[in-house]
DNA sequence: CATAAATAACTGACCAGTCAGTTATTTATG
DNA sequence: CATAAATAACTGACTGGTCAGTTATTTATG
């Protein structure tokens, strides 16, 4: 009566930690960190409870995990497409578009930005990993380069960092509408027309009266 | 040795549903749902655990009076607000600025907007009350009143739900801001300049060209 | 067969929900 | 008007279930 084919596991050490780290993405994008179950984890992870806590010392340290690596990939991307660009802003800000929407859509940013924002009061210390490390930088950069152009009267006065958020603000949003409205139903938010034509919207009023001169 | 003075509790049955939903709020709000403690939402009201449970069957019933009573002032000031109006909507979106920054810092909706935004995958039925009754009447209002003037060709052409997303939608981040990064060290965004600026940017981006007829 | 990887059964802390008993308040009675 | 009886509000110790984390044991592999 034993299995003769089949091993019951597999020992693969080096595949494991990512392994873990992906399903508990998913777990904890679901429910949330504390009503996250490391049984669930581990089981969507193909591996037992106990083989979790060979890679991890506690379910907060998966946690982390999951949200610095999470920034990563995004940190090198924020940095090379928006520093140092020689093009001038509007053009810079038309081709963000495709590059945000992909963000939103084909990455798991949107479930990182949920969990971050729900457990913020329970993890400030990740909360303040997102923020100085991506969100600020980002946010800094965008902020940086409307008071450049202000500074050359290109676009009109006004506190650059408002507008910064003014022009980031509705991807944002639509990240949160499809994780939090979707699954109930709502009608979703397509995200590269709605950056094209935000983004239109933001230049068009940018550019134009009171105050400067193009 | 008996406590001569102080009575050891009062009974105040019509004071305690609304005392225990508004220290429920306070604590849902600081820890979600799920690290919310009973024993701590019994305590900040000023009562036992047992007490709690005489008004609410169980943990649940008092997250939902939470989030159901935290739209029932808005349901109105919206309708009143948004329907109606016989002004032009660039004086009706003006007039919007302090009540939505009022909105923003005097109403507890900042944190109810954050707790539903992290539980809306546990509690969907909570999200959708959310959304139909307060949310999607809301944009659904903007987008309508955008489509008007549209059609009258005071308003360059475009999705006008996309319009009415990019209009709210730098308010509603300034909320998320506050609620998750503020409390983290970040710089907090003033609501009535923010929105003031973002209304008249937007207004400036809608009237002018391509495609409107002034 | 040595040993590292993985399992599965186990422990203990925590907490939602219960309930027997206590205290405040109201009502009935001399 | 006193005070005893009745009632309703409230308390806090307790229970049962859940789940993070541990450990004894089994299994894969060089």
């Amino acid at each position: 009566m034993l299995p003769a084919g089949e091993p019951k596991f597999k020992r693969r050490k080096a595949d494991r930690p990512e392994e873990i780290v992906a399903a508990a993405f998913e777990v904890f994008g679901e429910k949330g960190f504390a009503a996250a179950r490391l049984d669930d984890i581990a089981a969507r992870a193909g591996v037992s409870k106990g083989a979790v806590y060979l890679y991890f010392a506690t379910k907060e340290d998966i946690f982390r995990a999951v949200v610095e690596q999470g920034i990563e990939p995004h940190l090198r991307t924020v940095q090379t497409t928006l520093t140092l660009q020689p093009q001038p802003l509007p053009d810079l800000l038309r081709g963000l578009a495709p590059f945000m929407s992909h963000m939103i859509s084909e990455t798991p940013i949107g479930g990182i930005i949920k969990v971050v924002i729900g457990e913020a009061r329970n993890f400030p210390e990740l909360a303040r990993i997102w923020h100085d490390r991506l969100i600020a930088v980002a946010l800094g950069t965008l902020t940086a380069a409307i008071a450049g152009a202000q500074a050359r009267g290109e676009m009109r006065p006004g506190d650059p960092r408002h507008y910064a958020l003014s022009l980031v603000s509705p991807m944002l949003v639509s990240v949160i509408w499809r994780e939090t409205f979707v699954p109930i139903g709502a009608e979703p938010f397509d995200p590269l027309p709605l950056a094209n034509q935000h983004i239109e919207l933001w230049l068009s009023g940018m550019m134009n009266p009171p105050g400067a001169q193009p």
